[in-house]
DNA sequence: CATCCTTGATTGACCAGTCAATCGGTCCTT
DNA sequence: AAGGACCGATTGACTGGTCAATCAAGGATG
């Protein structure tokens, strides 16, 4: 029993700073009202972390990682190309059901936070552009997809669609419902899907 | 003789301003940055405007009701759908083409701001989704668009699919050229209307 | 009793917005 | 044409408040 008893404070304050930072936006959120969500003192939270930022820092590497494995599993996995993307639409829509708080703030503070965050971690998200990519160039090359297309500005291309849909749930743009989350997806990936297909 | 000579501060500050926004983002530019770029005084900025945010409002204001004109007037000239889709691309890309800082700062400070700015302007940001949907609506009623996707649904992919085209060229994701930009756009509305046609 | 966890008051930097003072042009009045 | 009253434009020092981050001391735990 080497560490489980202090109720672990770390995820705690974790699970907190994505529901604060979710309600009020990372600027406008101060450490204290992590701490306050969490039931735990102000310090603490430097105890755990260097740093605000490295608190929304933590967040996203955790979930962006995984993000970046389902991509490239989805690949390996084979099967048609439409599949494949539409596997990657799969995993990014039920991020957003199972933890919406979470994916609105990777989106929102750090994805499309392009100047801040996004910024910081413009590798790991270009890593994920680039692997929707290489299921195109796959899909080009086996002849499913047209290949008069660039992979990665394809990718940009469903990739910011994909990010766009989620946008208009998490801003109530667009209605939400738990059938429509999967009946949105298949007719975006449908849409991008017959759009790259040849003629 | 009436006006003229005091060289329009107004103007200089906004400029100023987009050039700071563009070059720092919003939250990382302190309003004497304006004011040091626009050789003016510190407290001129507060003569013109009532606070730091009105500099950016009034910058987005200004651009995004030139946007809503253009996508209406698409509409309104008429000719084959797939057309007006085109013409409202043409103009967002010919609009980062023409001044690339002033649509960074649109695009990052506000309609991808979401939880500050974007809130703010949440009815003019749908107003062009809406606009947007409007023609995908009308393509499906004269059997030019499959009848399957919802107008809105279509509306949010396009400009998604768009506005991260934008992205990438803004954070050198995709590399730019000048015959790029329309290559891209011929591209882009292509595989998006392509997958909006019935099969 | 040694180590790590936890506390919250305190510090210090930073910055938006205020305001009182100056400047300079225009147009009366004589 | 000279004097001067008026007024918006312009200046930048200053203030008030906010917050991230530190730290020294108090508690568990083994």
């Amino acid at each position: 029993m080497a560490k489980a008893p202090p109720a672990d404070k770390r995820r705690q304050i974790l699970d907190a700073a994505v529901a604060v930072f979710a309600r009020q936006g990372f600027h406008a959120t101060r450490v204290s009202d992590i701490a306050d969500e969490a039931g735990v003192a102000y310090g603490l939270v430097y105890h755990y972390f260097r740093s605000k930022d490295d608190v929304l820092n933590e967040l996203f590497v955790e979930r962006w990682s995984l993000l970046l494995a389902a991509i490239e599993e989805a690949d390996r996995a084979g099967g048609p190309h439409r599949e494949r993307l539409a596997a990657v639409a799969t995993f990014i829509v039920d991020s957003y059901r199972y933890d919406p708080e979470l994916m609105k703030v990777i989106i929102v503070e750090v994805t499309r936070a392009a100047n801040s965050f996004g910024q910081t971690h413009l590798v790991e998200i270009r890593r994920a552009y680039e692997s929707i990519a290489k299921i195109v160039a796959d899909g080009q090359e086996s002849g499913a997809f047209r290949n008069d297309v660039a992979p990665l500005f394809a990718s940009m291309t469903f990739y910011g669609a994909v990010e766009q849909l989620l946008s208009g749930w998490i801003f109530n743009v667009i209605p939400t419902s738990d059938a429509g989350y999967d009946e949105a997806k298949d007719l975006l990936v449908t849409t991008i899907c017959d759009g790259l297909e040849p003629r």
